[in-house]
DNA sequence: ATTGTTTTGACAGAGTTTTGACACTTCCAA
DNA sequence: TTGGAAGTGTCAAAACTCTGTCAAAACAAT
């Protein structure tokens, strides 16, 4: 499990990396802006945000990670102060989670774990992305009066390049949702891009699937 | 039986676990967001929801639950505070009971065993959708002139359908529902959404049974 | 016993996913 | 520049999975 801490006091940091280092792989960042740094360059499991940086504080690191990362990560916000006022800030920002200083480190670990276990595609039913929807609970596609249905890989698929937008979704990634620990030897994803494509192009969206040479795939965010 | 407990504090999620583990079948939310996806997706016998959580709290998520779920679970709020304030504020968003913390796991127990036998259907005795009318309590359905009387597993489908009209309803949530936990391990469930199917053709009822490939049923909500 | 209800199992047909073959492109080194 | 290796696009057909259909058997109720 990787985690990505970010947090200024030297001593905390001290304290988590003493009791987490042996099971869990740990980044520190010490200040807002290297957190949204490494935030965004790795795929965490769950990343640990102080409220009160220097810099930016974690509220805006919050937004900023929730609105740019292509990942999901589940983000627990620390806080010194326990007012509402700064709950509802942090749920508003996107936080899945809070703990008050000063908290056990028992504690802390409790809240990562659940935290990691949640599914990471929760409850995104509805993704969209320029004059395309989609529905992920019935796998049909829109595109103005234009409409077909997906099947179950395909949409997986569509799915995972919404949410990168812009960004490379790597082919083991893709692979390793659509087939975890067991992928089939063959070609199988070239053939699912393929009529992906097909049906996109019958929608006449002006979505496109790029593919990036030898690493994977990524969805166009500018209209053609 | 399947309870839904959503509940922020660790330690006494870990103690209702421990105590209920062996007897039902639990799922655990927390937070409120949690809490409501949890919900509306699943058909829980009983929910337990405590009133402090973070961000939406307990009274609204009871308020989202009770206007959206398409079942009529029984809530049961939990609560720090004995005031009369929350109590009432408590019941109006539709919680059924209350227990004040910090209480003995057997009355948790009790309670809970309590809210759950009672009848599901409370007042729904006549289902209706489109130009159909189901009646629970003869299993008597009804469209313009034409009628039948269905059996008991098929109005228990259709019951679940009409309740949920427009959403999947997976076919585990079914065979759970007919079955319970010795479920045929036959394809029983087609048969019977077959021979449904074959008495609402009869009666020239416009409703009609989707299927979602791997997934479940559907009760379409446009007319033909 | 008779009747209605529920389950079983077999089969066919429809939809989904994988396979493999071949052509085409891109990149790199000779 | 040129040839080959690696990566991709294309497509049809095979393999697999899920459903619909139905008759007959097992079960339950009266």
């Amino acid at each position: 499990m990787r985690i990505l801490i970010v947090e200024d006091n030297l001593d905390i940091q001290a304290n988590i990396a003493d009791y987490f280092e042996a099971e869990y792989r740990l980044d520190f960042a010490y200040n807002g802006d290297q957190g949204i740094n490494l935030g965004l360059e790795n795929d965490y499991d769950v990343i640990v945000l102080d409220i009160m940086l220097p810099g930016k504080d974690g509220i805006s690191v919050c937004e900023i990670l929730r609105r740019e990362s292509r990942f999901q990560v589940p983000i627990l916000m620390l806080t010194a102060r326990d007012t509402i006022d700064d709950k509802e800030l942090g749920f508003a920002a996107g936080a899945d989670d809070y703990l008050v200083k000063p908290f056990s480190l028992r504690e802390l670990k409790m809240r990562i774990e659940a935290l990691s276990k949640r599914p990471k595609l929760k409850n995104i039913s509805m993704l969209q992305h320029l004059d395309l929807s989609l529905n992920m609970a019935t796998f049909f596609i829109t595109c103005d009066s234009n409409s077909a249905t997906l099947n179950k890989k395909e949409a997986v698929i569509l799915s995972l390049l919404i949410q990168a937008a812009g960004h490379t979704v790597t082919s083991d990634m893709l692979c390793d949702r659509l087939w975890g620990d067991d992928l089939p030897e063959s070609g199988v994803l070239r053939t699912h891009i393929y009529n992906l494509r097909k049906t996109l192009k019958k929608l006449e969206t002006q979505c496109e699937i790029k593919t990036e040479r030898a690493s994977g795939y990524r969805l166009l965010v500018e209209d053609k």
